[in-house]
DNA sequence: TATTGTTATACTCTATAACTATA
DNA sequence: TATAGTTATAGAGTATAACAATA
C-alpha cells in the first residue's frame, strides 16, 4: 500500500465534488420544476439588482449574444423587462418584474439554503467549518455562483 | 439588526457555493480547452469504468435519448467505442478508448485535484475539514459529479 | 409486459461573425 | 475608432413521444 502524503487533501476534494453534486442536481431539479433552463435559472439568481446585458453575460460566462435571446424568453414570460440606461443609451439595463421576483424568491428557497447534511453538525463544529472554508478562500475575490 | 439563529451554516453555505462557482469555473474552462461540451466533459469523467447507456444518463442527470447523440459524438471523435453487453443484449456498454482515456486524464489534471486554497490549510487543519465534511456527508450515497 | 437504446421533433443554449446605434 | 446590444447561422444540449429489439 503506496503511501499517500496528500491523502487528505485529495479526500476533502472527493467530498466536495460530491457536495458539489449534490448542489448541481439541486440547481437543475428545482430549476426544472419552475419549468426555467438551467440557464434562465442561473441568470435569474443573479439578477438581485439591475444589471446591463454585457455584466449579465460575465456572470454566466457566455457571448452577450447569447444573453440577447436568453432575456428575449425571459420577457416573453413576463419575468424580467429591458430598460434603457439613461447614461448611456447603448446600455440596457435588466429588471426583474414582480413576477421574476417571486420567481427568484421560489428558487432561492430551493438552492440558496444550506445542504440538509449541516444540520448534522453541532454548532461548535459549525464554526470550525466556517473558520476553515473561510481560511481556504481567503484570498478569493470571486463571487458565487448558481 | 434581527438575530441570525442559523448564521454559521448561512455563511459555510455561502463559502460552498463560492466553491462551488470556482469549481464550476475551472470545469467549464477546461471542457472548453479541450474543445468538449461541458455535458461531453461531464460524461468522460463519469466513465472510470464502462458504463451502460442507462446508468450514464442517470448519473448526468439527463433522459437515455440524450445520451444516444452525446455518445454518437464522442464516437466520431474517436474517445469512446459502444461494447454490446454478453448478459443483456439490449444494453451497450460505454468504454473509453485510449484517446479517450488521456483526454480523460488532461480533464482530470484540470478538476479533479484539490482546489488551491486547500494548500493553505495546515496538516491538523486538514485532517479537521475532512471529518467534519465526512460528517457533513454521512449519509449520501450519491456518487461526486463533474 | 417492461426495459434498453434509438429515432424524430421541437425548443433552448452556445460560439462566431456581421450589423446598428450610440459613444 | 470602440462599445452595447442585436441578428444570423450552425452545432450541440434537452425533454418528450414513438419505435425496434430484447428480456
Amino acid at each position: 500500500m503506496a503511501i499517500e502524503l496528500d491523502a487528505p487533501a485529495a479526500e476533502i476534494w472527493g467530498l466536495l465534488r460530491t457536495l458539489f453534486g449534490q448542489h448541481r442536481r439541486r440547481f437543475l431539479g428545482a430549476a426544472s420544476e419552475l419549468d426555467l433552463h438551467p440557464a434562465q435559472a442561473g441568470a435569474l439568481l443573479q439578477l438581485d439588482s439591475p444589471l446591463p446585458m454585457r455584466h449579465l453575460a460575465a456572470l454566466l460566462g457566455c457571448d452577450n449574444s447569447n444573453v440577447t435571446g436568453l432575456v428575449d424568453r425571459l420577457e416573453v414570460r413576463g419575468l424580467v423587462t429591458r430598460q434603457a440606461s439613461d447614461e448611456d443609451r447603448r446600455v440596457k439595463n435588466i429588471v426583474l418584474t414582480d413576477a421574476g421576483r417571486r420567481l427568484r424568491e421560489k428558487l432561492l428557497d430551493r438552492v440558496g439554503r444550506p445542504a440538509s447534511g449541516l444540520a448534522r453538525l453541532e454548532a461548535l463544529e459549525q464554526i470550525q467549518l466556517r473558520d476553515l472554508l473561510r481560511k481556504v478562500l481567503e484570498e478569493a475575490s470571486e463571487p458565487p455562483a448558481g
